[in-house]
DNA sequence: CATATGCATGCATGAGTGTGCATTTTTACA
DNA sequence: TGTAAAAATGCACACTCATGCATGCATATG
């Protein structure tokens, strides 16, 4: 009997820990910006583009768009190409679906090991 | 030839539109923050709790706690009961994972529907 | 009724960060 | 070779926000 319930809380400790190892806080906080967002949107409707055309579409400063997508790229949502003196930044589709379908999948699975039914 | 190529700009237009009624930036902000995160990791382990229990197992205080937990049932991750003198939290895991995923579908189609092969 | 407990709120503080301007670096072009 | 364009970086500023302390409010308990 006691040898079951360790194992249970086990198996608990076991799913958290997959939990806060596919959680990326940098990744939901550049998520969490809408100007960077809007960059997001730019490169879905536009596809590859470089920094100039992008801030065409948008009120901030070309070095600031600069910065938003150093941020998105090292958190592996997008990707870039440098081609003469432009940049070339392109959504990464793989990896930022990829992400946020590992998060949701382990949220679904810590919370079926884990949460009790009390949770509404 | 022109009417195909409105329709297309428009299909996009709307896809875009519907992407950005999706996107809820106070969500994506409240995840970007590990605090919470360990407040939602106590809850999965835990299940239904008030906010003294949620307190004892981290270093921070009693009332910035209180206020993690205020954010996160203002944009639906969470619910509470008042008994008493105490404050129940649980993980509203119904609206949690619907927003996750509809967010998820709506990236997949905004990609698929506006974004050139280009994208690496 | 008085005291203690649980929680929320006002306030101050420090860290983080989005923004714009100026500058530098790299590269294309006349 | 000199000038212009594209992008990155340094710097300063303002705003957001996470945090802790003190206080107020509601409720349970003696």
């Amino acid at each position: 009997m006691i040898m079951k319930i360790q194992t249970q809380i086990k198996t608990r400790d076991e799913v958290l820990k997959e939990f806060s190892e596919v959680y990326d806080a940098r990744f939901f906080k550049t998520l969490g910006e809408p100007a960077r967002i809007e960059i997001l949107s730019y490169l879905m409707m536009n596809g590859r583009s470089d920094i100039g055309s992008i801030t065409e579409s948008m009120p901030q400063d070309r070095s600031v768009v600069s910065r938003h997508l150093s941020q998105m790229l090292a958190v592996g949502m997008l990707c870039c190409e440098k081609e003469t003196r432009h940049m070339y930044y392109s959504i990464n589709a793989q990896v930022f679906i990829e992400k946020l379908e590992l998060f949701l999948t382990q949220i679904k699975k810590s919370i079926s090991v884990c949460c009790p039914p009390d949770c509404c």
